[in-house]
Order: C-alpha cells, then structure tokens, then sequence
DNA sequence: ATAAAACTGGACTGTCTAGTTCCGTTTTTC
DNA sequence: GAAAAACGGAACTAGACAGTCCAGTTTTAT
C-alpha cells in the first residue's frame, strides 16, 4: 500500500527530523503557555526553522496543535493492568492506583489537561481526542481487570456497576489532590502521606468489593 | 469609618450600574472566551459603555478579570449543610452529593473551572481565590457536616479521616461526570440515571462510616 | 546535469490588541 | 453658579498575530 506521502517523487523530500523538531517545540510551547498564547513564530523560533517550514508541515496552527495533542496523548500509556493476575489482589489494586496518581502528577500531565480543557470550547474534537485515547482508555483498562478479578472469583461487582466501581478506585485516589494540581496549587506529596492514602483508597475498595465483604443493604 | 471611597467629594460620583453592567459583561465573555480570549474593547461594546469609563472602574484587564472571579464565586454557595441535622441521614448524605453534582453541572460553574484552570499558570493568585472561596469551602462545610454527625452517634469517621470521607463523598458523587463535564463532552444526565448513582454513592458511604457497617481489617 | 521539491530569511498584509490620552459633554456636589 | 469628576467618542502608540509570498539556496531523484 502507497498513500501519497509514500510515492516516491523527484526533488527533495520533506525532512522528518524537521517535522519532529517542529512537533517537540510546538508541544513545549502550547503545554506552557496555551493555544492562544503561542505564536506561530515562536514555534518556528524555537524549532530552529522558517516559519514556512512549519507551514509545509503543518496546515495551520490548529492542525498543529491537534498533531501536538495527539503524539503526547499516544505517549502517555496506562499499563496498570499488566499487572500480574496471580499475584496479591491488593497489591495490583494498590499498583493501579499508585500508577494513576502517579500519571497525574506528571507537569506535563497537569499541562496537558489544562490545556484541552481551556480550548475545549472552540476545539470539540481535540476535547474528545483527547478524553478518547487518554481517559477513556484508561478507564477501560481498569474495568478489564477489574472484570477478570470478578471472573476469578476474587471481587464481587455486579457487570452493571464494573465502570462506576473502576472510577471510584481512579477517583478516591487521585480525586484528593486532582483540582488543586489543575490549578496549581498543590505541593508534591510526601512519599509516606501518599502510601498511607492509597492503603486507605484500597481498603475501601476492598471493603465494598471483596468477596467477603459485607454487603450493606439499606432497603430493608 | 470611611474609606477614601466612602469620602463624599464634589463632582459626578461613579456609577454603580454602570460598574455592574461591566462586571457582568466582562463575566459573560471572560467565561465563554477566556481571558486572552477577551478584549476590553469588546467588554466595554457589551457592557453598553465607553472604554474609558471601563478604566475609570478598573484599573485594568487583570483587576477587571479577579472582580469577575471573585463576584461569581461568591454568587455560587454550597449551603448542602444546611440539611436538617435530625432527619434521616441518608436524605441529608443523599441532598449534599446531589447538590453538589446539580452544582457541577451548571454551565457557568463549569465554564469557571475551566477559565480559572487555564489561567492558573500564569494568575496563581486568582487560582488561590477561586479554589479557597469555591471548593475548599465546600469540602469543609462537608467535613463540618460529617463532623456532627460523628459526634451524634450516627457515622464513624476517625477525625484524620473526616476530610478524606468528605473528598470521597463529593467525588464518588460528581467524580463520574467531572472530566466530561469540564471537556464539554457531557450531556445531560438523565434524571433517574442520576438518582441510581446518587443512590449507589450514598449506599457506599453508608457501607463504610455507617455506625452498623463491617470494618474490613486486611492487615491480620 | 537537470528538474523538482524542501528549505531559509525576510518582507508584507490585514487585522487585532492593551493601554493611554485628548476633547467636549453631562451630572452632581459644594 | 462654580468646580470637580464621570462620561462618550475617538484617536493614537506600539505592538503581536496568522498567514502569504518571493528570491535565493540546498538537497535529492532521475
């Protein structure tokens, strides 16, 4: 198969090292100072390229932006539940939830979600790029692994509550410091405080879903 | 005691409808376009006034931007707390996550976050502003709520665990719909579909503070 | 070698921006 | 009535921006 960019043609060929370039600067300047508040000159600037560069590589500065979007969402893989399927229950429970606050305390993170959020007005399609191959995925995830404890017979979630039960888990641990790192406000957290919370996050977990725990039923 | 704005002086005294017609201008574009997003030319065209007269009020973008912010956060109580300390907790739990979502999902609030997250970078100090008079408030008007109901008799919740319960409770409550919301990717909820979360929220915090639930001790 | 295309560097257009200042008018208090 | 200040309207400064274009240079395939 031969798409267009593939035909071999005579002249020079576009340099995908300029490309790359163009991508890493753009990525540095939309993530620091937003959509609005990066220039098309600067991008060119720091990429140490001619604006016309830029232009042959990239349509525009919203295509630009989507292509920044895209190769830094692809980059930030959740694979909290290759977490072994033998091993200790709480532990891989403990793992995922250590992994996701992990991922959102990430600067580049945090920058990230800023800056979709703030552009997600005008831009709808990069807000659901975004939620799609980041968020979604990640909860997606989680939900599998979930669904194979539930089929091992090591949790009791009924098949209707298993994304609900997945948010909860993501939620209870990165919800606590979620809004504050948005807005910037949140200092790193002290290696033990975390651990101590996330026992916390995932003795509830268990004490809801574990096979033996005790189901409270209140409409009786 | 008089200030010097108090002071009577001769001449035209300022006026305060046009002070209001500009904040809510300035509020109704400062919100749906953001900050850079917004010129003073336009605030001034909305507001039904001259640009002078905008500067004549305040002192400029920046200034104009924190009255907005401030005004509309003080607009935006959470008075979940005021729910009746001897009627059923399960209503008063079940009153505070609703009004909390119900809160979450009106448009303006959601605008907010996402205007202030965006200029949190570069305006830490509005960010502080927001965060204190907004979430911080209602998390601790929770924290009080839960507190009292501790000391009756009615919850379990160790006091190093009151505000982690409270961030629980709210987030479980609105965690589900949060990042949609706030990418714009959200349609309303439908009402019984929210009453079955709401319900399921309010069951697992029951499962876990009420005085009757099982505390599952893993660590033996 | 030659042709084709990528690239540089800069100039350029048209439009928008914040902030400030001018003048002339209106309103209000002393 | 007089003085003081708020207003409207407009202009101006000084700059940033996206996007286009062009002349000349470099790279590459044929």
């Amino acid at each position: 198969m031969t798409t267009a960019a593939d035909t071999v043609r005579p002249g020079r060929p576009k340099s995908g090292q300029k490309a790359q370039a163009i991508l890493y600067a753009a990525g540095e300047l939309f993530l620091s100072n937003g959509y609005q508040g990066t220039s098309m000159d600067a991008v060119a600037q720091r990429a140490g390229v001619s604006k016309q560069t830029v232009y042959s590589h990239f349509a525009n500065k919203e295509e630009l932006f989507k292509a920044c979007i895209r190769g830094k969402v692809a980059g930030y893989g959740f694979d909290g539940t290759a977490s072994d399927e033998h091993g200790d229950l709480r532990d891989a429970l403990s793992s995922i939830a250590r992994q996701f606050v992990e991922l959102m305390f990430d600067p580049e993170v945090i920058a990230m979600h800023r800056v979709v959020m703030a552009e997600a007005a005008s831009q709808p399609r990069i807000a659901e790029l975004f939620f799609d191959s980041g968020p979604k995925r990640t909860k997606a995830a989680v939900c599998e692994f979930l669904q194979r404890q539930v089929e091992a017979g090591r949790l009791q979630i009924s098949p209707d509550r298993l994304l609900y039960a997945a948010v909860q888990l993501l939620n209870t641990a990165a919800g606590m410091y979620q809004l504050s790192l948005w807005l910037g406000l949140q200092h790193p957290v002290d290696r033990t405080e975390l651990d101590a919370h996330l026992e916390r996050v995932v003795d509830d977990f268990l004490a809801l879903y574990d096979v033996g725990a005790t189901t409270v039923d209140a409409s009786v």
